[in-house]
DNA sequence: AACCGGGTCAACCGCTGGAAA
DNA sequence: GTTTCCAGCGGTTGACCCGGT
């Protein structure tokens, strides 16, 4: 699924990345440690906007933080990302992250890629500090109650089970299968499907008019992909999504560093409903995240 | 007012896997 | 084949907050 797009593209992009970045001036500089001050956030939320993080080892010096990479990389993941949903989780969210977690364990970054603006560290400790003892709570009563039961006749374990099973499913397959012939195959042949929901941050950026746009947040800096624009309350519509599939993605801009489709395609156009199949039930009210 | 204990959450640590040198 | 470097992940820590006594 996602991980999987994320793990191919990751190694192109590493590729490029790592060509630039290895072997390059290591300032020793002292790092400091602990929470993070405003003027921080900003020197590290200014310079990603306008450079893109390429190389993580290189972002405190090149931004001027007395941080290593690793503690930039976190904060900014975690913290300064456009997209990051804060507060407490809804009631949806905290259903699905149960659900999740009952089929995939302990793995955060996965159950955290289906719960939009979350990220792992917040789905962990929301687990940790809450679902947890919730869980274990329901746990404790489902068992007085099954001790209450003939077990013949209902099987809480095989409930439990065919539960599980049954949110794989949905889990795994209630996705977007691509096209057999798309553009995206080449070179992603174990890519099965694809997942409904992108998150605004990758693609938009929000011009004066309230309008969602296919532009940069720095102002275009090489991404040719600011001349259509759509009103968020539109389904977007397959003419629409060729619109956008048809710009071509250059490299440059802040939005590259977050959804690298370059990378994933070689240097041909994006193709959105190459990826889906059909994207034109792609509701921008359900199916894009902001 | 002072102390204490539990809860929360941001950040760190250590490990893993992948790629380049 | 080995070493080095990197991003990413999950576990853990510790500072801070808040309510109770």
């Amino acid at each position: 699924m996602v991980s999987n797009f994320r793990t191919q593209r990751k190694f192109s992009e590493n590729r490029k990345r790592r060509m630039g970045c290895r072997g390059s001036e290591k300032a020793k500089m002292k790092c400091k440690k602990g929470l993070w001050s405003p003027e921080e956030d900003q020197r590290l939320k200014d310079y990603i906007l306008n450079h893109g993080y390429g190389c993580w080892s290189e972002v405190p010096v090149k931004a001027g933080l007395e941080r290593n990479g690793k503690s930039c990389r976190l904060r900014w993941i975690n913290y300064l990302r456009p997209g990051i949903k804060r507060g407490k989780f809804s009631q949806e969210e905290e259903d699905l992250a149960m659900k999740l977690h009952a089929v995939l364990g302990n793995k955060w970054s996965q159950i955290a890629m289906h719960l939009p603006g979350r990220t792992d560290n917040e789905v962990k400790n929301y687990w940790n500090t809450y679902l947890k003892k919730k869980v274990k709570k329901s746990e404790e009563s489902a068992s007085a109650k099954l001790s209450d039961h003939n077990p013949s006749t209902d099987s809480s374990a095989e409930n439990y089970k065919n539960k599980q099973e049954n949110f794989n499913k949905i889990l795994l397959f209630d996705t977007i299968e691509p096209a057999e012939s798309s553009s995206y195959s080449h070179g992603f042949s174990q890519q099965k499907s694809w997942p409904k929901v992108m998150f605004a941050d990758w693609i938009f950026g929000e011009n004066s008019d309230g309008l969602l746009s296919l532009e940069s947040s720095d102002g275009g800096k090489g991404l040719a992909w600011d001349s259509c624009s759509f009103d968020s309350r539109e389904t977007l519509s397959n003419g629409d999504l060729r619109a956008m599939s048809n710009q071509e993605f250059a490299e440059g801009g802040s939005y590259v560093s977050c959804f690298e489709p370059v990378d994933l395609i070689g240097s041909d156009s994006f193709d959105l409903l190459s990826f889906g199949g059909n994207f034109g039930g792609f509701e921008m009210n359900q199916d894009l995240m902001f």
